[in-house]
DNA sequence: TTGAAATGTCAACATTCGTTTACTTGAGTT
DNA sequence: AACTCAAGTAAACGAATGTTGACATTTCAA
């Protein structure tokens, strides 16, 4: 053998290098779009460590979940100031395919059955209970979800009407349409 | 051989069948989610017919997507009245599981890449373009583009967020609160 | 240094998938 | 009744999947 691996061995290293190559693939590709030997080729590292490490393909998307939906910073803002601080949020995450989004890592995986159970576990109890316990008056558990539901629906609407003619672009005009559509629930 | 198959052979009566069976595995499981053998045991038929008739699975998708968005008759009513139609439209409207409905279809399969272009196109033109050339006033593509988004994120709520402590099912407080956002992307 | 545990690699397993080929069975025509 | 072509079936192919066990290599303590 003349070529022989001389990078330093490192369990937590390596382990957090899978974990990272996750999030990314199933951000883009979705848990059914991806396959372990693609994640360990891109950690760099071999497709069985995904399972020493994790314990499964399955389990490894629950580990890329945890802590993805951190929408807390928001939710500091003054309740007047939300809905165009959240507009303007929408507006400016562009989807660039490239960087990871916890949006996509839950979205493109929501109809795998396992999946879906971890991704609305998480939505629960990371951003539905917080964002209704943070409204004030009537319905908020509803009004919360529809809040919820615009982001997915607009993330959505964005990604596959990509096309230029559909006017996503034009912030001027969708960050104050959008504005207004929060507001709604966030007076409730 | 004892039992011999009886039912009498009808090419256009099986790429109906295959045709249906289709439509509602497709809807049910996505198009990553379903195999041609199980549509073709409901549909009655061999797996190898899906592909002489239809040509192969994305093109069985294809032939399932033509004509599923047909919201015609949801703007035949007066401009006034469309937010609290639709809105009652959306609420009506129970995610089952069983019977076949053109927003999973779409839905679910939405992050294939095939399907994603077909349904991009078939949303396009079937219903942004109609809405939008229904809208009065100005951005009316965006507008349509957001009343889709609305729509889209309503359904994948609910559907993943099916518990029923979300209040989806509260249809007297979930109705007014859709039909005032419609109304936003209908005035303009 | 020696031994053992940790870390990583490799090959194979058993499925499942879409698709194709060769074949059999049926219906309609002359 | 015999022939013919369409309709349907069965089996297999090649590729890709998640997963596992045996094996090799490194690290580190005794």
């Amino acid at each position: 053998m003349i070529c022989k691996s001389n990078k330093p061995r490192n369990a937590d290293a390596t382990k957090e290098a899978i974990l990272e190559a996750a999030r990314i693939a199933f951000s883009e590709k979705g848990i059914d779009g991806v396959g372990v030997r693609e994640i360990a080729e891109a950690a760099g590292c071999n497709a069985a460590l995904v399972n020493r490490y994790f314990g499964g393909k399955e389990q490894l998307f629950a580990a890329a979940l945890v802590g993805a939906f951190d929408m807390s910073q928001l939710l500091e803002l003054p309740k007047d100031q939300f809905a165009e601080a959240m507009a303007a949020y929408m507006v400016s995450k562009r989807t660039e395919h490239k960087t990871f989004d916890p949006m996509f890592l839950a979205l493109r995986s929501i109809f795998n059955p396992s999946a879906m159970e971890l991704v609305r576990q998480e939505i629960q109890t990371h951003v539905t209970d917080v964002y209704a316990s943070w409204l004030d008056g009537e319905n908020r558990q509803l009004r919360a979800a529809m809040i919820g539901s615009l982001f997915a629906g607009f993330y959505l609407s964005r990604f596959v009407m990509c096309s230029e003619s559909m006017g996503f672009e034009h912030d001027e005009t969708l960050a104050p349409l959008l504005a207004k559509t929060l507001q709604i629930y966030v007076e409730g």
